[in-house]
DNA sequence: TTGTATGCGTTATCAG
DNA sequence: CTGATAACGCATACAA
């Protein structure tokens, strides 16, 4: 008989099983017993289908069991794979995710209420300015490097960048573009460029690149394309856009200018977004390791405290054709 | 001076302001203390930054201040904007979400984990199996409507079927068709081809339908719109998808035959998807009020007990052009 | 109105 | 190895 509300408590258990509370403690916890003392608390456990209140556990362990999320929204499709696969390797380890949004509402609240006692570590995916963490609260940051001491965990941009444009090369392209973002902070990000500047000079490709302030500012963009394009023809047949969606509202503009793609020019894109998050991608794409990702940021903040942790990891990509590249052979 | 982790507790603050501990309980609570009290309890607060240990309070007063959600997975973009704005509305109201995604993994285990003590109420957004619900926790369900006693939150999907074949008709259609999906759980969803059927049949629009039996599952589809294609042309001028993402199937499918949206035959959708999640809509839609359901969602799940609650709260719906209509005027 | 004491469910300490 | 017992931080009935 549970004591008032129904749920059944340790002392429940303890009284069940006929042994005292602390005993019944050691066996949720692992730690050895005497091995009939172990199968009267589990029957009792079972019978009374206990289990541990976590709030209480929290509150005695000073452990929230709790890692907070910091990213811009998750409507967007590259955010949401992320935070979903953030949330099921959480999950599956005991630990919830605090989803916090930072699109609309300032960071460095959030920063200051997961301080006090609400999470046990931080994963944080922020273009945005600056913001400091609570001290010795554990951070892993992806595709950002905020300093030395934080974890960065990203895919591999260098390589990818390299990937695509060896993979343009080999489709044929001869005169390639690099399309942008020349963001205000230095994330992992901007490696993408220069992992394919790399593979370009290094085989004599010859190539362009143009950028653009921000994801809502397109128009450098669009100048930088009706500038290269005379008579109905690019200056280019290949073109590396640093994201998905970049690429999306690329091939948007060129075919409202009538060229085809991948006829005229080949593009590829990187993350590997799917439209409704899984039909077919957007486009070509280097795409993203999403769920290594998450498992690498999970297992680095929940790390012990003092093991060495890297200080980035980055993870491989991969090619996908996506209908903007001419299938091979 | 905090005591031991840095973190200051009520009782730092009641030795700071120099009153009783129940006394800064009651100022943190809004109970009405004594004028001079209450502003050195406030200023004793500010000093130490004191902010309540969660835990602790739920542990006192037998509640998670958490709400669980249920969702099949939070990639698709239409779960993820309704998850992103039960997030926000649940946090302005010193709430967390729980977030429990079903695609991968049985969702009967995860009704009994939070049955336990791990949410004061369950926001459920499924349309799998039979699932029943731990007794006494408030259940707000949105599109589905598991029985009289728990609220169910929707879109007006029949407005929302009435406004769609009343745009495909004042658009010039006149010979429409609707593909839908034949769910094994009756859903609000089917109520978007009521308002359909109803709208035609009173206008005395002619009209054909089609059924798949899933999401992944478009070959009927295909086969109606093959057996409805002759030399070219489509025997209808009007189609209303029962959601964007089916739309677009049709759209693929469609545009592989050769046929050209809106040119040749128009097209609407349900939901008001964007891609990448803010760009332009997959197709022209019935746009979902994604954050007024999730209002309603939370206003009805946080609800005192026993406050009377409808069993059906209807938000309304409207028409968005997106490309794959002509555009009026 | 203010202060005190008790207990929420766990874990950890320490004596048997 | 086992079993009492003392916190953890807070809310609240109860005493002052």
């Amino acid at each position: 008989m549970s004591l008032k509300n129904g749920t059944p408590t340790m002392k429940d258990v303890a009284r069940e099983a006929g042994v005292a509370l602390g005993t019944v403690s050691k066996v949720v916890n692992g730690i050895p017993v005497g091995e009939d003392y172990k199968s009267r608390v589990d029957r009792a456990i079972a019978k009374l289908n206990y289990q541990v209140n976590d709030f209480a556990k929290s509150l005695k362990i000073a452990k929230t069991l709790t890692i907070a999320l910091i990213i811009p929204n998750i409507y967007n499709t590259f955010y949401s794979s992320i935070a979903e696969s953030l949330n099921m390797e959480l999950s599956k380890r005991g630990y919830r995710m605090l989803l916090c949004t930072t699109d609309r509402g300032d960071e460095q609240s959030i920063m200051t209420m997961m301080s006090q006692n609400r999470a046990d570590g931080i994963i944080v995916l922020s273009y945005s300015t600056k913001l400091d963490f609570p001290e010795g609260l554990p951070v892993v940051s992806i595709d950002r490097r905020f300093s030395p001491d934080i974890s960065c965990v990203s895919s591999d941009n260098y390589g990818g960048g390299q990937i695509a444009a060896a993979k343009l090369y080999a489709l044929g392209c001869r005169r390639l573009a690099f399309l942008g973002t020349a963001t205000d902070v230095e994330t992992e990000v901007t490696k993408r460029r220069d992992g394919f500047v790399s593979y370009c000079r290094q085989q004599g490709i010859s190539f362009e690149e143009c950028f653009r302030t921000g994801a809502d500012d397109f128009a450098p963009l669009a100048d930088f394309l009706d500038s290269r394009i005379r008579r109905g023809k690019p200056a280019f047949d290949g073109i590396f856009a640093i994201s998905d969606a970049c690429g999306y509202q690329v091939m948007r503009y060129l075919s409202a200018k009538g060229l085809h793609v991948p006829e005229d020019l080949q593009l590829i894109g990187y993350d590997g977004i799917r439209k409704f998050g899984y039909f077919d991608y957007f486009c070509s794409t280097i795409v993203q390791p999403v769920e290594d990702i998450a498992r690498a940021c999970v297992e680095l903040v929940l790390r012990e405290k003092g093991t060495a942790v890297p200080s980035l990891l980055c993870l491989p990509v991969h090619f996908e054709e996506g209908g903007t590249t001419t299938p091979q052979r």
